[in-house]
DNA sequence: ATGAAAGCGCTAACAT
DNA sequence: ATGTTAGCGCTTTCAT
């Protein structure tokens, strides 16, 4: 079965209808100098009559570019990261490359697989949020010299540009904030105490409770799947009830919500709470959820860029590790009174 | 700045390691019969030495198949649209295909260029959700003898596979529903009429009302942003005020709410409402919101599946429209009382 | 300023 | 069962 019309125009058929050489016509087409103006407008002209479309499959075979980078996520319908896949895409249209997207579903080998598939698509470079991260799963990019960025978590034992953000300052400004309202049993939830994350957002917890001679105290699971209404109820009908909770991630959120909500205690009232992850709806439940946002748009742009600037210039630049701050979005549930105000934090 | 390292072993090395000729090391590569048990071991021993990649762009340049398709949607980052991506991304996987993720911003002579863009990539097929669809966008592919399948929305003038969820019917389940109540004045707000997905909605919704006798009323807007706290406002508080709200879109949904809440109408009690399309948070609100879900990943697989059923057996099938059923989410914004029920319509 | 010829890495006839 | 010979559509030496 073969789709591709075999009649599509090649630069062969330019150079033929604009009366010069094939290497002409490439010429033009790459805007190379040192080409008559009369002649390349000859060709462009021919370009349009035929309707013509470089091959792109053409172009990249010979070595160059492809015009392609690769982007490995561990779950694309995350809200967090597909905003970060939506401004990656804007740029790598601006970057006049496209992107092909892969999932590794979280799981380290099917993301070593997806890693080699774009390897063999010969991407110019690859965006990656490490599904686990504490093993590299991109050795044969280091080894083909095809940059690579991590993203949302570094990777291990790989030399290569970073970007994430600020999880310990967000979780000690939360903390700080939760603190500041006069809780002193504050509990961290958190899941898959492995993850890079996790580990730092707990550290910025941990920290500030120290500081503050308090007892950090955690529940943590190894998978958000764990974290059941009954573990819940369990933990926080302990003898001394917990003052208040910061949550680690959006979907722990959303399970501490549930399960909050089956046993009946009242968020904010009963409870107050920090979420990290912002929600759609977050403004409009009452109370309105307090929340750490993640700069999501602009950790994959600057993402992005990061590649690019490494796909002109491979060697030069020493590996960067950049971070970019989150924002603390004040709302109700940590205990505010509703109006609204959000503080940057500045590290 | 030459990345991929021109080390990277070809056939032609596996080859010559395995002591065969190159076509015998493609033959292994493709599976195809015909060859001797022992020199397939010898062609694969060497490939596994040399850890030899096929270099796909050079697989697709010599006509077949590339082994790529391409998706284009108005908004990477819309939830119901990233749990489509995901799906699609997944089949793709199955088929030993990567896909080219990209955005028309919901922009028409955008998504025109990007389609541009995927086929001169060579892509095998084409699943596109168009940003407007009352042109057709996507000659170039039709001409070119490839695949495309339209997704959520159908695409004028386009003999090609369609793949959309039962708008009407879902809008008149909803409709229905809000009648049962007892409600009689029910505003139905929309954005964008000129969208298929927004006209369909709209029939069911009107259709049921005059079946009921009653008046359908409608608040109307050019795009989701001309929805203001100020507009909803005005139109809620006419002399004689609406007795349930029905909102066709998330966006829409989202704005309602926060206008709601701005001039402190109960959403429920004061303002019984079902939206369309779920949220993260919905049943987590009080009330929690009686919705109507789309199957979005189901979408992108089927839509996904589709494509690939064309792309292996092209001219046979004529094209087909498939529509799937929306879920009615029975929650409390319409009015029930708490006691979570979900009902599928059946069309 | 323009062109001829040689591949990129692979698959596809057509041998043998 | 295996090999030989041509290309796919483009870019790239190296000429002129």
């Amino acid at each position: 079965m073969i789709h591709h019309a075999k009649d599509r125009p090649t630069l062969v058929d330019v150079a033929r209808e604009a009366k010069v050489s094939l290497k002409t016509a490439s010429r033009v087409l790459n805007d190379e100098p040192n080409i008559a103006p009369a002649t390349a407008k000859r060709v462009r002209t021919a370009m349009l009559k035929l309707s013509y479309r470089p091959n792109e499959l053409a172009r990249g075979l010979k070595g160059r570019r492809s015009a392609t980078i690769g982007m490995v996520v561990p779950n694309v319908a995350d809200p967090f990261i597909s905003s970060a896949i939506k401004a990656a895409q804007e740029i790598a249209r601006q970057r006049r490359s496209v992107l092909i997207l892969a999932s590794s579903d979280g799981d380290e080998s099917l993301e070593r697989e997806e890693v080699e598939i774009l390897l063999s698509r010969q991407v110019d470079g690859l965006i990656i949020a490490p599904a686990d991260g504490r093993h590299c799963t991109v050795d044969s990019f280091i080894a083909a010299g095809v940059p690579v960025v991590a993203f949302d978590r570094p990777m291990q034992n790989a030399e290569i540009d970073t970007i994430t953000v600020f999880n310990e300052a967000a979780a000690r400004e939360a903390t700080e904030h939760l603190l500041s309202h006069g809780y002193r049993r504050i509990l961290t939830i958190g899941a898959r105490p492995e993850l890079y994350t996790c580990i730092e957002r707990l550290a910025g917890y941990a920290s500030t409770m120290k500081r503050a001679k308090l007892k950090p105290e955690t529940l943590l699971v190894a998978r958000e799947s764990d974290l059941t209404p009954e573990l819940i109820r369990k933990v926080l009908s302990g003898k001394k009830p917990y003052e208040a909770v910061l949550t680690l991630n959006g979907v722990i959120t959303m399970m501490v919500l549930q399960a909050l909500r089956e046993i009946g205690v009242q968020v904010g009232t009963d409870l107050p709470l920090v979420s990290f992850d912002d929600f759609r709806l977050a403004d409009v439940l009452s109370p309105s959820l307090t929340v750490v946002r993640q700069p999501a748009e602009e950790l994959g742009r600057k993402a992005a860029q990061l590649l690019f600037e490494r796909i002109q210039d491979s060697k030069t630049i020493p590996p960067r590790k950049l971070s970019l701050s989150t924002t603390f979005l004040l709302r109700e549930s940590c205990g505010c009174a509703r109006e609204s105000t959000s503080i940057t934090n500045l590290e």
